[in-house]
DNA sequence: ATCGTTCTGATTGACGTACCTCATTTTGGC
DNA sequence: GCCAAAATGAGGTACGTCAATCAGAACGAT
């Protein structure tokens, strides 16, 4: 009972070894009716094409490129080990990878490296990105160019990217919410929350989650306006501060942008913090410290190299029009307590 | 800038393709001083063997077996479910699947199964079992017999099991136990619990977790003797409904074993549920409802998917001697609520 | 019937590795 | 220095697919 090859398929179908691989090959100068002939000969012994010889045969490498922001805050590090991490797996699978980290907030520097990336033929861009015109557009002269495109982390719906590779940052939002408004319990007050960038996707949608569950939930809370931290440690740790100074009875800090770190260090410098609810973004070292300490409440997350696998799969699958296992390429919304910490 | 071959090693190495093939396959009848030239010539110019054309090359074909319980309930219908999708995939791997579900908690039937499956030379088993001296047994001596095994959801730790598929039990108990208190918040009272079967390993520690946490940092909470619900949805709704007949002041349920929907119907025909916390283990269609509706307030579970796939590659990479990605097979403990159910 | 066009068959050589055989060289013990 | 044993070289075939060639068959239009 071994698997069956191409020649099974020519024997069954009736035809040659050349007409088997035209068709399965989608190669012209095959009859209509021929074609079905073998379509059908596939289906009747369960023909599925060897990946492994496949690969082998065409002798066909792919380059990808990760394009995202330089490593400014202890997530970005994590995302870049990440995707270093996942080289040799990707060697190994005839992928090689490059990475490309235009500054940071800047549309144009991103764009021109997306055309860059065009011009020297990689076959595949995974981008996490502010969502801007320029952004946008360079990704689309890409798609026509016969490049594929995810999008990793935070969402860019209105370009040709094929996938979103990431968290629901609305729902993910809605989770701290829950979490945040069951944790304070009976007490009522004000809730600060701190941005990222606001111009990141994801920020913007964490912030709309958590609204819609702490709004009507928990009516004995109160959503301050967000701090613009600018996902910086030190910014963050400014604006905290100052808010702190300004604001009384605040019994919780949701953290939804980067450089949670800052937060900590002014809960610390203020002597606050197992009084109040915390809850962040992405485990890093800073957050599993402060989990780990009590200094924290709780962490939501997804599995940045999870993420990075799940994106190169996907562009290779979408390269050599296989099919992907959906179950294995979602993301989880992931809470970390002290008690789930790895 | 191509990826290197044998040729290449052995062009470096400056001796002969066939030395080259002996000291990578491990073959006798090499000199130790050209083993070295051989190894270090790969380690200089970072050669990989190229496992597509490996494994067309050895025509090996793999059988791996799933020994697990018979789908008596919804987690348990999930796990046969996951391995069912796992096999197209593993065929594409050169991978054949079979399961065996010898009567659920008879340890000389899952003895006999693995006996059977050691005869028939199976590969790779992966079993979820309980723990017994038979079982035991039959898992060390199919290791000797040179068949890989992992375990699954449930550790097996004194069995030669090269792996453990599946969360750390205590863990997820301590999570529990945290989400419970915290949950609860200042109101006092008490919790019942309810286990699947005690002979599980898992099962155990869930409790242990659970109490961890409970004891020390909520002293307003007593945590009740468990009740044994034996994985089946009758028998829960059974201790259940006796339970909340005896006891009074019950302000949480923990239930850390199968049959989580009895415990709903139970609460539903009781008329109990939004004012009491409640927190089960693994997402079924029964618990996801659940959530959902806001008649349960968190899910701990595992990705069942995750958990097979996982097994399938560890199995595979024993079998062939290559490496697996530590990050890529650490399953981890997921917290659902209602915020994000999929 | 003839021609050009469109399909199809038969065959071949890669791809990188595994595994085998047979010949030849090197080694170590005497 | 001899001999057997051990180590190494040289070369081939196979795995399943891809990609290409060239020859021949079937077809449609005139």
């Amino acid at each position: 009972m071994t698997r069956p090859t191409v020649h099974d398929v020519a024997r069954v179908a009736g035809v040659s070894l050349a007409t088997v691989d035209r068709v399965l090959n989608e190669r012209q100068g095959v009859r209509p009716a021929t074609v079905s002939k073998v379509q059908d000969a596939v289906r009747e012994i369960g023909y599925a094409r060897d990946l492994a010889a496949a690969n082998l045969a065409r002798q066909r490498d792919y380059t990808f490129a990760f394009v995202l922001p330089e490593a400014t805050n202890s997530f970005l590090v994590g995302v870049h080990d990440a995707i270093r991490d996942a080289v040799p797996t990707a060697m190994a699978d005839r992928v090689s990878i490059r990475i490309l980290t235009p500054a940071a907030l800047d549309p144009h520097a991103v764009a021109r490296a997306v055309a860059e990336l065009q011009d020297q033929g990689v076959d595949g861009i995974a981008i996490m990105s502010a969502e801007t015109p320029q952004v946008r557009d360079s990704l689309i002269r890409a798609a026509r160019a016969g490049i594929r495109t995810v999008a990793m982390i935070s969402d860019l719906p209105s370009t040709a990217r094929s996938h979103f590779i990431g968290i629901d940052g609305v729902a993910a939002g809605r989770v701290a919410g829950r979490l945040m408004g069951r944790f304070i319990g009976h007490r009522s007050g004000n809730i600060l929350t701190v941005a990222g960038s606001m111009m990141v996707r994801d920020h913007l949608e964490r912030r709309l989650g958590f609204d819609q569950v702490i709004g009507p939930d928990f009516p004995g809370l109160q959503t301050l306006a967000s701090l613009e931290g600018r996902d910086d440690a030190d910014v963050v740790y400014q604006v905290v501060t100052n808010a702190f100074r300004k604001s009384r009875n605040i019994v919780g800090v949701y953290c939804f942008g980067g450089g949670a770190s800052g937060l900590l260090r002014a809960l610390a410098d203020l002597d606050i913090g197992r009084e109040i609810v915390v809850i962040a973004h992405e485990l890093t070292p800073p957050t599993r410290a402060a989990l780990a300490e009590g200094r924290m409440d709780a962490v939501i997350s997804q599995d940045v190299s999870h993420v990075v696998r799940s994106a190169i799969r996907v562009l290779r699958a979408e390269c050599d029009g296989s099919e992907i296992v959906a179950s294995q390429e979602r993301i989880r919304i992931e809470i970390t307590l002290k008690e789930n910490l790895i």
